[in-house]
DNA sequence: ACGTTGTAGTTAGGCAGCTAATTACTGGCG
DNA sequence: CGCCAGTAATTAGCTGCCTAACTACAACGT
């Protein structure tokens, strides 16, 4: 599976500088490695992610569903969930689906709102995720480990000062 | 400013805290969060450049072939980009479907290998990525235009290690 | 020469994300 | 009271990514 290949998706400071060259642009280079190489490395680490979910017969989107449920204490609307997981309220219909199949989650409607659902973690699905609990955070863990504690500092306030340059770019 | 958005989902110290505390785990909750916080940095800053290239009747899959494609000369076999890409060879044939059915590459078979094609960058496709050209790399180079040069250098060199931290996982 | 093994590309089927359109219901307003 | 605008969830259809299976060809080994 070209593991070993040696351009496996590191993106390079000399192909950003070709690129900007050929295009005459006045940009920084590093400024451009930076962005992409952030790209590279987020996909990379969900991939991994997804790897691990899939031993436990989930996937990365059913996983985060499943979490944020547990962490609000059981029940959340499809709404809610979309709003908290950062996804459209269809995909949410989709996860779910997935899940309900699998008898990890159930669905009942809403007492107040006539529109709405509940979607509900049943015993089985909280069961689920106790048993991946440990693997899952020592996994998370693991891939900052060669950080000090310092250094995550670091790197958790410049993660979010680009996170805040995205969102500029996505609010025009 | 970030925080009354509903849907801007910032993963929190908290949330870590509340599942390790839960499952009773002895891990630390702001290694947790870097991880967690660098995976949802990447699935944003994706999701931002996909939406800019889709005002330009592409998506990133398209453009980073493209991209490679010019950037190697103009012509490439499937095998090559999908190793370039690190996507699967499945993946490059619909990419290339795509891009053929609007005219920006095009398919020809290999003269020395009867198994082998070659993907070729038309002038239309070369004409796409000019046209992009400007708006994207100054899009790319505003992403981290709150950091300084210096912190930069940093944030690649933190980047690279948490990288090979995935990597160190997938590998077992 | 011929069969085995390996490689290139495609196809088939699956999941996750999206938008747009549909259906059912709520709630305000005339 | 009834109509209408807005909201909740779903559905349909697209893309991109994957794996597994298939076809065609190449390169060897005897």
């Amino acid at each position: 599976m070209a593991q070993d290949e040696p351009g496996s998706e590191a993106p390079t400071l000399d192909q950003a500088r070709r690129q900007i060259e050929h295009y005459g642009l006045e940009v920084d280079p590093q400024a451009v490695l930076v962005a992409v190489r952030l790209m590279s490395a987020g996909a990379r680490l969900g991939q991994a992610a997804e790897v691990h979910f899939s031993r436990f017969g989930l996937s990365a989107g059913r996983y985060r569903l499943l979490a944020d449920l547990e962490d609000c204490g059981g029940e959340k609307s499809p709404s809610r969930l979309a709003a908290s997981l950062g996804v459209s309220r269809a995909t949410v219909t989709g996860l779910v689906d997935g899940l309900e199949r699998e008898g990890l989650v159930a669905r009942r409607a809403s007492a107040e709102d006539g529109r709405a659902a509940v979607v509900i973690l049943t015993a089985r699905g909280a069961q689920r995720l106790r048993d991946m609990a440990p693997e899952h955070f020592e996994r998370l863990q693991a891939v900052v480990g060669a950080l000090t504690v310092a250094e995550r500092g670091v790197f958790l306030d410049l993660l979010g000062r680009v996170v805040q340059g995205v969102g500029a770019l996505t609010e025009e």
